[in-house]
DNA sequence: CGCGGCTTTGATGTTCATCAAGTAAAGTGG
DNA sequence: CCACTTTACTTGATGAACATCAAAGCCGCG
């Protein structure tokens, strides 16, 4: 964690996503309770065990979505960036954390006392539908995710996760990607090895540039073609 | 689908789970406009692509989550039992329904138009608080039995569907397996041929009794362990 | 500098899908 | 009710996809 402060929610993206039928009053009263955190590349925001006493929503940066077995094994669930969730899955329905979440890059988080948010929700019930549709989307998005990745195979899933990269969180052809092959693997349920035979096998079919983390699409088409059945 | 009436509300154990936090009146009004209807083994609920109009919950049966791809390939997403979703996921989310539900056995739900559900949503928050707890858990459940699938192989994929029907739905060591082959391997997303391998091999340790698709747990032990890590 | 973690490649074996072929069960029309 | 078709189930043989193991290079960090 780097950096406590107040916030100012008049500006805040946030605001009209969740706030749009709550009185300003009330959006002040929170406001004034809100902290902001920065975190770190590879520091955990949310551990999953925790007691849920927050409301954390994710104003800047990208995080992953995680779980952890007794084997110390992790399985990444889905990739967040700013107006996804964070910790609006669980927060609802259970006193502790299902999920842990951590910074892939450095993100600022806002927080609010999670009671805050239930007492508004209980006597304002167009902002707890809004708040209701968030998740909806949220979670349908998430198994969706996964469906389509379980019907494919490792060149398949591999195309599919660097095109989401590409469309949904850089809206560009050239990034830098922001996990690494071990998490990526974990993302896909396949070994770190094969993650990194097949990024190599794109890189020889001139799919792909690659250097270490960088990454330029170079045949979109063919790596389209190869996510929708390959 | 079968039969057509209306219901009283009272006695059902609906009420208990969403109405808690509403006036009776309203619950009245509800049920004025309610409307059950009774599907036979293998009809269709809920078609995915359909719009969503109705808030649709299930009484009693079983009933499949599941979609189906361009190519006519199917993947089940849960099994869901009588306080259960159904309609639930994606009802607040979107226009149309992202998956289908079909009937596993007869099964009875209750249909209450949406709009009227959203409506108290929007002035009793107390109600939305609820269905949000709900939807939460819901979700929840259904991608962490998808992790938990993920980091089987085989055998221990197949233990732990027959271990979750003995356990959640049925209660008991002994039951009739509610779905074909073919569907047990759209659920755990392995083939048909080696779902039927894997209960006959089940079969040859003794670890179960198998007649078509009546099954019963000879060895809870190693059934579990196997599930844990087979 | 040396240690540990991430990355890479190759060789090997296991797990699983596919193909084929046959039996059983269940629905369909005369 | 029986021939007929279709769908579900079953087993075996084969090959493809993938995990595992091993070895080495790389990089960051104390």
């Amino acid at each position: 964690m780097d950096h406590v402060s107040l916030c100012e929610c008049d500006n805040c993206d946030l605001k009209d996503l969740f706030f749009g039928f709550v009185d300003p009053e009330e959006v002040d009263s929170m406001c004034k309770t809100r902290v902001e955190k920065t975190y770190q590349k590879g520091e955990e925001i949310i551990m999953a065990g925790n007691l849920i006493s927050d409301f954390i929503y994710l104003k800047s940066g990208l995080v992953k979505l995680f779980r952890t077995d007794s084997h110390g094994k992790s399985q990444i669930i889905a990739i967040g960036k700013p107006m996804d969730f964070v910790s609006l899955m669980s927060v609802f329905s259970d006193e502790e954390y299902k999920y842990s979440v951590s910074a892939l890059e450095q993100s600022t988080v806002c927080i609010i006392e999670l009671s805050k948010v239930t007492d508004l929700a209980a006597h304002n019930g167009k902002f707890a539908l809004g708040v209701m549709r968030k998740m909806s989307r949220i979670s349908d998005n998430i198994i969706l995710d996964f469906l389509e990745i379980r019907k494919k195979q490792l060149r398949g899933r591999i195309a599919h996760v660097i095109l989401m990269f590409s469309k949904d969180v850089f809206n560009s052809s050239v990034f830098d990607l922001p996990i690494s092959r071990k998490e990526f693997a974990e993302f896909i349920g396949m070994t770190t090895e094969n993650v990194i035979r097949t990024l190599s096998e794109f890189r020889k079919d001139k799919l792909l540039r690659i250097y270490g983390k960088s990454i330029e699409i170079v045949n979109m088409e063919m790596l389209e073609r190869i996510s929708e059945h390959g």
